[in-house]
DNA sequence: GGTGTATTATACCGATCAGTTAATTAACCG
DNA sequence: CGGTTAATTAACTGATCGGTATAATACACC
């Protein structure tokens, strides 16, 4: 794949179906039919988000016969969240800020303070 | 906006321009001006992308005169890193599994262990 | 080899996306 | 007022996306 990882997992997220496969995932290996099945999707298009998802490394894949069971793999999310900490400041400020905002409005609560 | 907050959050992410103008925002409030300097695109452009930004919750908008500064707003990235934690195991696993291929690794290095 | 099951490939469609140019709005300054 | 700067809107284009239907592949079982 391209050198561009964060692309890849970013917009691998950004899809509810996918999200949803991920999850499945995360509770244990299975076959693509088994995946497709809480979707009202055909074969193919699950098929295509695997795809995508497993370019953005996210998954993994192995053969057991005619099945391609899928397994989670989630170095890239981990790579995903240690880019996003760089921002870790700036969400806490703001709930300093909504603190003090709390504690502002408290005090007005309390006319006689 | 409507309510897949995660979605909006993932695509918006999933593009090196708008990650760098957040880097970017991150050292201050900036106008679009300024914010398009380092990219060769027109600005129209770079006004896209501050409206997906915004759309994402991930930046707000006030107004000078006649510019129209950002501000990183990082409650969505927040959000979008609690979700992953949930699969912060599988990370942390292959960690495991990799410390003990190395331990391993390094048992066979001293055959007189 | 033929049949059934699991999966992918191909070809297509409509919608959205990322960018452009050109025109427009909005505010300042003299 | 006219001119300049900042930013957005509108209209367009080519590419990508998310889905479909249909056909092809791969394997197991008899």
């Amino acid at each position: 794949m391209q050198p561009d990882h964060l692309s890849a997992t970013f917009s691998a997220l950004a899809d509810p179906t996918r999200r949803a496969i991920l999850a499945r995932l995360a509770l244990g290996e299975a076959s693509v039919k088994v995946l497709a099945e809480p979707f009202e999707m055909t074969l193919p298009a699950i098929s295509k988000h695997l795809k995508v998802l497993e370019g953005a490394g996210l998954i993994t894949r192995s053969r057991e016969a005619q099945w391609r069971p899928c397994a989670i793999h989630a170095a890239p999310l981990k790579e995903a969240v240690d880019y996003m900490q760089q921002f870790r400041k700036f969400w806490e400020e703001s709930f300093l800020q909504l603190d003090a905002l709390l504690q502002d409005l408290q005090s007005k609560d309390k006319p006689n303070d």
